[in-house]
DNA sequence: CCATTCACTCAACACGTGTTGACCCAACCA
DNA sequence: TGGTTGGGTCAACACGTGTTGAGTGAATGG
């Protein structure tokens, strides 16, 4: 069922954007392997053939129903940077983006997906062992900051770990400060 | 090519445990998606069809091929069960036992597994928690403890991150402990 | 020694998958 | 108005999957 009065070119962008949708929505939910164009192209109301035709492939649709992770913002100071990590809390327990869903969720069955999130959990070491000059093993400190992260996350969102529900992101981050504080920078 | 002169029961158990091996095997390397039948049978030397008459169906061979997490062992005191969970990271960083690293493996993308490891995650939290009588927030630390470890524990076994790559694990434990102890009890 | 049990194999079924090529018809353009 | 483009559908192929039932032959036990 088309929609009224629109130019084709208009049509063409709106279908193609309604299937990434319904595949990066699929593929959050259900990951890589589960996810089938039919089903893809059933959420999007079209036929399977279409999705090919516009992505070439399932894979080449996995990939671009993947957006790239928000960029930690850079900090020198240790104490701004752990706040900064911490803000981050808000978005990874709330609505942490969908494209950022389908990369964790098929981390670890997907080996495409693994090395996406170890190349962006690299970056991420390395924007944050950046801003720990003093500390000694920066780099060991940031990967155990942000795997802390990873975690929590992965507790929390994957899994519906019981103690982690209906607790405001706020008083996690307030148990976690201390802790982060601890790691990025020994008490001398 | 069956091994010369054995009773028959006990052929009988050794190809159920070779079959059972090769699917704790492949389970926990490749996810119970992408984990054929056929796979398991060949490697185990064996025809499919004896993997269905011994397990009757690949979500009863997976089940079987899972074994119970080790227990966490009880401590009352924050500072011995700190201790206690940090002496675990050998286990996790190193060879931890396969059926838990099957668990693990498809925990994001098998329903099934994702319940098992919520339900051992929890009881572990609880078991954890009950050692914290002083602190507010008990099971809410525990379970920051315990997913920090799982995240620790998905970064250095899953995604190979290379800030964790070669780095021994009491160098970790070192390096965790000021923030365990932050996190189980706060500076008063 | 013979009948039976039983570990094990063979061949096939039913089904869901990604992918393809032929086709249809409304929008476009001259 | 008529020919062409191109968004979209239809039907099918080739393949891998879990699963099943009939069959085979050696170990068993009386």
């Amino acid at each position: 069922m088309p929609s009224p009065h629109r130019s084709r070119a208009d049509r063409r962008r709106a279908t193609e954007l309604r299937i990434l949708n319904s595949a990066r929505e699929l593929f959050a939910e259900k990951g890589f392997d589960r996810t089938t164009i039919r089903a893809v192209a059933t959420a999007a109301g079209v036929d399977p053939a279409l999705v090919m035709q516009y992505f070439g492939s399932k894979r080449e649709l996995f990939t671009q129903a993947v957006q790239a992770f928000p960029a930690l913002p850079a900090a020198t100071d240790t104490d701004a940077l752990v706040d900064q990590l911490l803000a981050t809390l808000d978005l990874k327990l709330g609505g942490l983006p969908e494209g950022t869903l389908v990369m964790l969720r098929s981390m670890l069955t997907d080996p495409a997906a693994a090395d996406h999130v170890r190349e962006t959990l690299d970056r991420q070491i390395d924007s944050v062992s950046a801003a720990l000059p003093a500390a000694e093993d920066p780099e060991l400190r940031a990967a155990l900051v942000i795997t802390t992260l990873l975690g929590v996350t992965i507790g929390h969102q994957f899994l519906g770990l019981a103690a982690l529900r209906d607790v405001p992101a706020d008083r996690i981050a307030s148990l976690l400060r201390p802790a982060f504080k601890a790691l990025t920078g020994p008490p001398d």
